[in-house]
DNA sequence: ATATTATATAAGTAAATCATTATATGCTAA
DNA sequence: TTAGCATATAATGATTTACTTATATAATAT
């Protein structure tokens, strides 16, 4: 009934975090498949900057990790955190977005972190 | 492995109202209990005001239901919601509040709203 | 070396958020 | 009807947020 539970403060801190439409999008998306930077730029409607802000928010908080592949850094979900089972659980709740990455495709936008 | 899922934006609404420590402590303990704002008012170190517009986000939300019960108003968890189950399956990683209800009731503040 | 591309950081700003105090509303009880 | 309690709403202010543009850093390619 109860799984391992997680402080409310921390909880409500990474709910804050998820509060964000670009950042559930991007964490629903990592849980599919890796992107790098220029991908998310590219998906969301929003400057480079902006995209960094946001991922970097979703590294601070242990949700996310990265590895440079050559100029690209690659995001992924961080499936080691405390709090992953809580995120997990809650992306079953939300539709899978990987038309956001055949759109990319579409565009011949996906080749560039290759 | 997917549960029937809810718009991105309306998940990320309802997760930015919980992304707050006394909104998502309310639910969780609505989660064995009803309260009257006054209960609250007494648990939380803030203005009554300040509950108010808390519980008031929860209900437009849809996430809370009220009843008038003579001069005060109960809350309760509202189970009808679309996002009831999502809601409810992150309650299950939270800990317990019971705690809470028992302090007021060793106060003897818990009395009042019967 | 230099230019180009990917990403990060800094600085500034408009809007949203969460509290407060003051006041209004609504029920109850004398 | 008036007083008192529970709750809601209004107005205000400090803080945070999420963007923007400008600039810095780091890797690659010529």
């Amino acid at each position: 009934m109860e799984t391992s539970s997680i402080e409310i403060e921390r909880a409500a801190t990474i709910l804050k975090l998820l509060g964000d439409k670009t950042r559930l999008t991007m964490l629903k998306m990592l849980d599919s498949h890796d992107y790098c930077v220029c991908e998310f730029v590219e998906i969301f409607k929003v400057s480079q900057p902006a995209i960094s802000q946001h991922v970097r928010k979703l590294k601070d908080a242990g949700l996310v990790g990265e590895t440079r592949r050559g100029q690209w850094i690659i995001y992924s979900l961080n499936k080691e955190s405390d709090v992953f089972p809580l995120v997990q659980n809650l992306m079953n709740h939300l539709p899978n977005q990987d038309f956001k990455l055949q759109e990319l495709e579409e565009q011949g936008l996906r080749i560039s972190c290759e």
